[in-house]
DNA sequence: GTTAGGATGATCT
DNA sequence: GATCATCCTAACA
């Protein structure tokens, strides 16, 4: 317990990197397939500082990412795939490079990239960002935010504040038009691995809890606060 | 500043 | 019928 208390206050308070003067523009190349299709545990922490474009009719909003979860398929008692392949989690076994979308606790919806060969169900969970573009749409699609780095700070905050729900499940994030796919992931400027820290994940118990499979950039303010897995009480 | 508890429904056993 | 890869608000220190 005092552990991790620890651990949420480190997260929580360790000196900021922000980069208010940065001169260098943002590489808007798109990032190719081949890029998702590697181990999750190469995608998921290579994956910060990226920059997820999401359209739609209403303008784009786009998500720096800081916080991210790998999930390594049907041998990870943490994953969605840990049981095999259901309609839910079809998408996580297909090709890399696609949007995978669940709804959670009757209201929620996050957002996983699946990662891996075909037929390897990994995927990456995107639990926080700093929104780069688009943030009065943001703001728009989430009235309780108080602030600009609480937008996108935590997984179904992020998929609320980019307008992610069920119908984009298994949207392609690598499309060969930006026209052909309401998602691009682009290059971005990728967290130097100095500045990359990991730790448990967010929400996971069991056995999954030992795997220190949570990435995120030290010091950034939209990292979402680190929250143990806590069984749900009965009443 | 922190914490407890309610909201709400698809999914799976 | 229990379990969620969660968020928000009210209440309290």
């Amino acid at each position: 317990m005092i552990d991790r208390e620890r651990d949420r206050h480190r997260a929580r308070s360790a000196r900021p990197v922000r980069s208010d003067h940065m001169t260098s523009a943002t590489d808007r190349t798109p990032l190719p397939r081949a890029f998702f299709d590697r181990p999750v545990l190469d995608v998921a922490p290579d994956l910060l500082g990226r920059v997820l474009v999401r359209d739609t009719p209403d303008g784009p909003v786009e998500v720096r990412l800081t916080e991210v979860e790998a999930y390594a398929g049907t041998a990870d008692p943490g994953s969605h795939a840990y049981r095999g392949r259901t309609a839910r989690n079809a998408v996580m076994f297909g090709p890399p490079g696609h949007a995978y979308v669940y709804f959670t606790y009757g209201m929620w919806h996050c957002m996983n990239l699946v990662c891996c060969p075909e037929g390897t169900a990994g995927g990456v969970l995107l639990r926080a960002g700093e929104i780069v573009a688009g943030a009065d749409l943001a703001a728009k699609r989430r009235p309780s935010s108080r602030r600009p780095a609480d937008l996108a700070q935590g997984p179904a905050r992020l998929a609320t504040a980019l307008g992610i729900d069920r119908a984009l499940d298994g949207a392609d994030v690598c499309p060969a038009a930006p026209a052909d796919s309401p998602f691009r992931v682009l290059t971005g400027t990728p967290a130097s691995p100095g500045a990359v820290r990991n730790g448990p994940r967010t929400g996971v118990g069991g056995e999954g809890a030992a795997h220190p499979w949570r990435f995120w950039i030290d010091g950034d303010p939209t990292v979402s606060p680190y929250r143990a897995h806590a069984p749900r009480r009965r009443r």
